[in-house]
DNA sequence: CAGTTTTGTTCATTTTATTGGTCATAACGG
DNA sequence: CCGTTATGACCAATAAAATGAACAAAACTG
């Protein structure tokens, strides 16, 4: 009998929009499937379950696939995590430095 | 023979500091491992590895704790996608705006 | 258009993670 | 302090992901 695992909306948004981004990304950047999941290491079918953002795939290799293609999820340095501790509430999300000054502006309304 | 495969230094990183954010969050809320464990429908050995930072864990599992304890990775707007598209470039790190509004500022020299 | 490349999907096999149990140790509370 | 609870680590058994192959369809290209 297969496990029947229950995801949360915004984990279900979360994985398909990071897989979309990888994809848009990987398209930006001239690379087919096949050449991305050769220089991941991995099988082109892999990275189609993660690009259709399936909840499955090994997190150590998505976080590879995102950063191979520009994608930055974290790019934290480590004494960021005692700052941050001491701010930690309810829905706080926690950014380093370099995504909050590094990330481009686009428009408000989205 | 088991497989041997490589993670870049950003990516151990990432996991890393991902993990210690759950245990952080996790502990400033009183619960246990096997309470968090309970909630997120897995067992206490993978809670372990995810807050160990290990690569294996199913990458919705993670975002699934992630979000029990408040930590928000993602919480994008699929519209927010066409708009980023048109400005990827080599490096950027994407945000929706209720991360680049709602975040706690910090110190600015870690 | 015809030919080529890329993608999406399915499937059997191999590899790996997950689980639940156990034990030692650490941290906690009366 | 002693008893209790939480954590960290390890293990065999089980469940699931990763792989590579194969095929159809879609997307390019000349």
């Amino acid at each position: 009998m297969p496990r029947q695992r229950s995801y949360s909306r915004i984990t279900r948004q979360a994985l398909s929009l990071l897989g979309k981004l990888i994809r848009v990304a990987r398209t930006e950047r001239g690379l087919t499937a096949q050449e991305l999941a050769d220089r991941a290491g991995i099988s082109r079918t892999t990275l189609s379950s993660i690009e259709k953002g399936a909840p499955g795939p090994e997190i150590g290799i998505v976080f590879e696939v995102a950063a191979l293609v520009g994608v930055r999820l974290f790019d934290y340095d480590e004494r960021a995590l005692q700052l941050h501790n001491t701010h930690l509430d309810e829905k706080l999300t926690l950014l380093p430095r370099s995504v909050r000054h590094g990330v481009k502006e686009v428009d408000d309304d989205f």
